[in-house]
DNA sequence: GGCACTAATGCTCATTTTGAGTATTAGTAG
DNA sequence: CTACTAATACTCAAAATGAGCATTAGTGCC
């Protein structure tokens, strides 16, 4: 212990990618231990967060950053169980962590292999309405969740964040939903810490957990990206900083879908798309898909303004 | 300098109250020396930040906080200039500073006497669109922007950020448009920061600068402050806990142009409201206005959902 | 009691956006 | 030439919006 505390600034980022099937985030660590890519701040080297975040990433995955944007400052003590092997001075009195989220469009074969990515999904299967993985997960989980909810407060904070009782499902609130996992004793991390020290008010209820865990707090790091991502795309253009340069409408629908874990409807999702002026066709034709070929389009110089608002999200029916 | 490098925590907060004329915030520190209300983080001490923040915040201002959001770690160096007499060890090789914002609700006269409190588009003016004051700042400062504005490029930032060129105005892009004014070397702070020994890259053309400067990078705090607020209005029910419990349609309606600085339609805001469900009547009835008494309503229980959203802002014609 | 005045409320109308489908294409693989 | 598969086009009714005009229900004053 030295005279005055130490504090250790922790960064960690949630790279998010996604191609083709699903959304994937970059990992980093080794097995049984996997996290976030994760770096210490150099109070001294670093001239700002953003630079050093970017240069530690590439450092340690290969991965040149695209658009990158801070997530939320992480700083409660004990829910960061002690990462051994991250670079974390065991010295310090207090780890805080910066977590960012930083879009890599598009990655290529290459790209891909040369970090680990994993489908985000892994981490959170009941997040993914369209598939029934998803569905199985929900399912497994709702039990337990009202075998918790003991009282009016607790069912209704589930009933809310889950979306159920008539309240409808809203894709961005998962962290909403992995505290109250957390809460609730329902995934791993809430046992760790438990063990570690502090205690969260209640037992677990489940013993085989839905969805792996990662190190430290970092899924909780995840579901806040995820989260911010989710409601972004709601208001701001950022679907195209994870679009390919030139991509068909269904393509588009289909990487917003992936990342919000719901289906939308397809005429729908178009007209909206081309009234907002988001996109614009290149006038080439794309006819890889075995029915009729699509219209190829971009991103508007529109799009690229300040204001420019995001996509609407008209679910699809049932 | 030690062995290892030391870190600081610091942690601002922007307290912001809407009573009657203005949306207030709560300043400390000494004349020529204003800024937020800042202290630093015990490593040992605090348990997590927020309670840190709610602490200080009472315990320099007399204030207890209600509502209270992280809104953005700055950690930038040589934004922030040195604050002497605000409890910065000159030891420490970087400071960072965790910004929050903290919703104060109606306060009463005790309350705003305990505090300093500043009408924020002191700092702001350009921001109170609804005001003639805000649009003389905003005449004074078009000329010095378009003189800055050399390339298409800043021709076109400056246009989007301030509604020119048949772009509208956002009322949410405060920090964008602090940031331009910043580049643009039209606020104090960028003259500041350039004697300091970080040159900012262009020079400044105004001699009289618009809007007062705040200590360190305070005022960019606000910036973010205020832009997240605004924005917030319009996707979270957030606008309930700056009203009191009981209000009328109509404080409602001041409540959100003085914080958002535009004027709304009467008829089509109140419509949207109460198709909304975010509020109830309650029966009685409230005549201290001079016109027709206007009925009480509170905010409903749906408006305390997770999921729920804002308000829509219905602006009004010129 | 009758009047003027002032907000608060009520309503109307023409447009735009949504939600939900049904109906047509234009390629590809036999 | 035919079947198949997406991609596109259209339609229609039900909300949500933008802009106003029209009515009230108090207050303060002759």
């Amino acid at each position: 212990m030295h005279a005055t505390p130490r504090v250790i600034i922790g960064l960690s980022a949630v790279v998010v990618a996604a191609s083709g099937k699903g959304p994937e985030v970059l990992l980093s660590g080794s097995p049984g231990a996997i996290g976030l890519p994760f770096g210490s701040f150099d109070p001294i080297g670093h001239r700002t967060f953003e630079l050093a975040v970017r240069d530690f990433v590439t450092s340690q995955t290969g991965f040149a950053l695209g658009y990158v944007e801070q997530l939320y400052t992480f700083g409660d003590k004990g829910r960061e169980a002690p990462v051994a092997d991250m670079g974390q001075s065991s010295d310090a009195d207090r780890v805080v962590s910066v977590g960012y989220i930083a879009l890599a469009g598009s990655i290529d074969e290459g790209q891909r292999r040369a970090g680990v990515w994993a489908d985000w999904y892994r981490f959170f299967p009941w997040e993914d309405r369209r598939s029934a993985a998803g569905a199985r997960a929900l399912d497994q989980l709702l039990p337990d969740l009202s075998a918790w909810a003991t009282t009016t407060e607790r069912q209704s904070r589930v009933a809310m964040a889950f979306g159920l009782r008539s309240q409808s499902w809203q894709e961005s609130q998962v962290l909403d939903r992995f505290e109250l996992l957390y809460e609730a004793g329902l995934v791993q991390e809430a046992q760790r810490d438990r063990a570690e020290g502090q205690a969260p008010a209640d037992l677990a209820f489940g013993r085989t957990y839905v969805g792996e865990p990662l190190v430290s707090d970092h899924r909780r790091i995840l579901a806040t990206a995820m989260g911010r991502l989710r409601a972004k795309i709601r208001y701001r253009p950022i679907i195209f900083d994870m679009a390919p340069a030139r991509f068909t409408l269904s393509e588009l629908q289909d990487l917003v879908e992936v990342l919000c874990g719901v289906k939308l409807h397809k005429q729908n999702f178009r007209r909206t798309l081309e009234r907002s002026g988001l996109v614009e066709s290149t006038g080439t034709l794309h006819a890889e898909t075995g029915g009729r070929p699509a219209m190829l389009f971009t991103r508007s110089a529109t799009s690229r303004q300040a204001g420019a608002s995001g996509l609407s999200l008209p679910l699809a029916k049932r």
